[in-house]
DNA sequence: CACGTATATACCATATAGAGTATATACAAA
DNA sequence: TTTGTATATACTCTATATGGTATATACGTG
């Protein structure tokens, strides 16, 4: 329930929040699209609301929902120590990966705000203990 | 127990996979490093290597487990539809984004030198909301 | 062989999430 | 006001995930 991770776990939800990646929706429209019973919209979107993935205004009866992208950073950000594994190809998204952890090791780059600090980044091969 | 994102939902599952990320590790040297009782580090690899999360190798006794990368991959693709959202700065990102979901939605930025042939895109059609 | 170490697993208890059904609330239209 | 539409929520049931404890299995060492 709190974590981002935990809330994108659910199938439904992930469905919800690509389908507000479009535009907003109100939850008759979910409801519609996703083939869900309306309290179960109204649940998870309860869920998303409560966890900051989306936000909704008001409209007559209606209450139309659109995204809130913020937690879903978390996750992208959690993500970023494990994309050295699938960036073997040295491309814009290795320079990405420089931003979150830098290594700059490299030639001619702008030199943008560098942050913190982390370990060099390595293969690592056999190493005993 | 399916999706990669209920794999990752949990967080002592998630402290493991960070602890991979470094080098291989033997189910003793994580059940140090998390303070977690061995059966829960062995359960927890045992769903990790079920849903292809990491894989081990023996070595006498032990287990020597290590990351595999794809699933994780398949959340960054998830995630790759929501990044347009927080991807307000034009740099290697977005580039990356432009692979993975052509549409960036922002203005000019000084254009760096393109490395690889790549079929570039045009960034220059606000037509977000 | 007996023993200690390393890991896996079976069993049990508990908590919690998600679905369904029914109902409450709010607004609009007639 | 009555009626219909849109959404939220309370309640209940069920399934499943997780942790603990105990034990099984496998290997190495003396």
């Amino acid at each position: 329930m709190e974590s981002a991770f935990e809330i994108i776990a659910e199938p439904n939800r992930r469905a919800i929040l690509g389908l507000l990646v479009l535009s907003e929706q109100s939850v008759g429209e979910i409801e519609r699209r996703l083939r869900m019973s309306q309290p179960a919209v109204s649940k998870h979107l309860r869920v998303l609301r409560d966890a900051g993935f989306v936000e909704a205004t008001v409209d007559a009866q209606r209450r139309l929902y659109r995204l809130k992208p913020e937690r879903l950073r978390e996750v992208d950000t959690w993500l970023a120590q494990f994309r050295r594994f699938w960036s073997a190809h040295v491309d814009a998204l290795e320079r990405y990966l420089d931003r979150v952890d830098p290594n700059p090791a490299k030639e001619a780059s702008p030199a943008k705000k560098q942050k913190s600090a982390r370990p060099k980044r390595r293969t690592n091969k056999g190493e005993r203990k």
